[in-house]
DNA sequence: ATGCGTCGGTCGAGTTCGTCCAGCATGAAT
DNA sequence: ATTCATGCTGGACGAACTCGACCGACGCAT
């Protein structure tokens, strides 16, 4: 499916989505061209779904994260659902199996902002939260 | 701390971070060494911590997501956090207060390989393992 | 074995983009 | 009021990207 060369750029990618195409192709072993060629396909193909930042949260004023879970009262799942999306402190949210359905990334400015917020949802699901400490794994690339 | 123009800088970079200066200039409203020099400026102040790629688990071989909540047996703290930071699989991890003493999010071909991992996990740490259904939220940022 | 089509690659030319520099406007401090 | 610092613009130069043309390797059928 990936070949050695498809993997190589994406890792160069995944360490710095903006380098040139020039330095992209040389460190993969390839001339532009090439380099933008397997690109362009690994994105057509839905490989590579796209590029972004990655922003420190304490320099923008979220010096708190919290791992919530979230289990809706009977009949309000897709309220809360709603809810979650509609928070913007909420960062990331998976739906998951098992008693707690959501599986929520918070990060808030203070301990207030965090209480406001899990008030909130409190009207409509039990939760339960945990505040991060520490992260010993950053977001990374699976094996290739 | 931000102000209007670098928000605009961050929110175009987080829908895509290979933006041109140019284009990321004229969306933003200014001129091309401005919007560099205030790109410089994030980098530097360490709010804008990196450009990374968004790649599509499924598409890579990856269908099935998990959420390992990880308790680790007295004693075993060190060991079941290296133990984390080296299975590849884990693509990311937080450290939290709680009973549960680590939050990852692990990437599988199937059934069995999630089977084989946690076995590896469950020698030194009890776990408990949600298998994501979708997900609400995708990575996004906080409000700036 | 030979010829053919396809795929993926390099090379070079034209165009676009990034970076450096000089100059200007604004606002704060002396 | 003058001065200084900061942040912006516009233009010029060098670098990077894109496009077309061409080349070689491979698989396949004759």
């Amino acid at each position: 499916m990936l070949d050695e060369l498809d993997r190589r750029i994406l890792e160069i990618l995944a360490a710095n989505a903006r380098v040139s195409l020039k330095e992209l192709a040389q460190e993969a072993g390839l001339s532009s061209p090439s380099a933008a060629e397997r690109l362009r396909k690994l994105e057509e193909r839905g490989v590579l779904d796209g590029f972004t930042i990655s922003v420190n949260p304490a320099r923008l004023g979220y010096p708190l994260q919290a791992v919530v879970r979230v289990r809706p009262m009977p009949g309000m799942l897709h309220i809360v659902d709603r809810l979650i999306q509609e928070t913007p402190e909420i960062v990331e949210c998976d739906k998951v199996t098992g008693d707690d359905c959501f599986v929520a990334k918070m990060l808030v400015r203070d301990m207030a902002e965090l209480d406001t917020i899990l008030d909130r949802i409190a009207e409509k699901a039990q939760t339960n939260t945990s505040i991060v400490k520490s992260t010993p794994v950053k977001r990374r690339l699976p094996p290739l």
